[in-house]
DNA sequence: GTTTGTGCAAATGCTTTGCAATTTG
DNA sequence: CAAATTGCAAAGCATTTGCACAAAC
């Protein structure tokens, strides 16, 4: 990894979440939670398996869902549906909150973080009277021609 | 149906559809549209294919999924992937634009509108030179416990 | 009459599940 | 050593596809 130090701290906050939670520590676990922090990319199942593969480490399909359920239950991992019909995951620490533009012509993904929802959030749950633990946010878009 | 005239207004908006784009006018194509806009509901293909069998009415549903494709071509109907596997559908006229708030514990889905989305969806589209054809907004929350 | 759309049934592909073997605590 | 986890293969299930028949134009 790039930045050995600092995914240390990510590791730590799985161990907790897997203590706090009676779950074990298993090497498969943290091998995945590696997988996925070591890159920027919206990665789906094949993808991980793919990847993990091509490091010499074998991890059935079966063992990526269920991993995937306690990453996105410890809030270290985020979920996606773009479109296509596979789920993507992505990191969730360092890269701060941010939410996507999608090109609807070249399948592209781009991210984007604008205050203004937290502010929408905090109406929401005065209005509503409930607490939001999370929010996805979709633009679909196409990028404007240049003029001539 | 409730209110006939007005949707007769959507009837005609999707013959107009139609034959902009080469495309048949039969009548199942208008039965699926009448279904989803004789509800507010979000429905799912299942749902509106027992719904029109309790109507009496027989359709495939190779058929439903290809009349949603030019529902939502025609941005009469909008897609939702709430969480659970399964697409929903929503009629998208005489309801406003609105967003989503889903309860995670109860599956409810409630509806709102803030203007302030409109707003990052115009900076947006400056700060990325792009035109925004439509977005997504869930927010996923529980509802806080009332106090003794 | 041509071409497009419909319905059926089979195929697809992501995800889940059941279960024996393994590993963790 | 008891209980949880893994891996494998089979099962599930929403959606898509291929093709013969029917309907629109």
């Amino acid at each position: 990894m790039a930045c050995t130090s600092s995914f240390n701290i990510i590791k730590a906050r799985f161990t907790a979440f897997l203590e706090e939670n009676g779950h074990r520590k298993t090497p498969e676990r943290y091998a995945i939670l590696e997988e996925i922090y070591s890159t920027n990319e919206h990665l789906d199942i094949d993808s991980i398996f793919v990847k993990m593969e091509n490091n010499n480490y074998r991890v059935s399909r079966a063992t990526l869902y269920n991993t995937m359920e306690l990453l996105i239950e410890s809030r270290l991992v985020r979920m996606h549906q773009f479109g296509d019909k596979v789920t993507h995951y992505e990191k969730s620490f360092f890269d701060g909150k941010h939410d996507h533009i999608i090109l609807t012509d070249t399948g592209e993904i781009l991210e984007f973080s604008d205050p203004r929802i937290q502010e929408i959030k905090e109406t929401i749950e005065d209005v509503f009277n409930m607490k939001i633990d999370d929010h996805s946010l979709y633009f679909y878009a196409t990028r404007k021609k240049k003029l001539k």
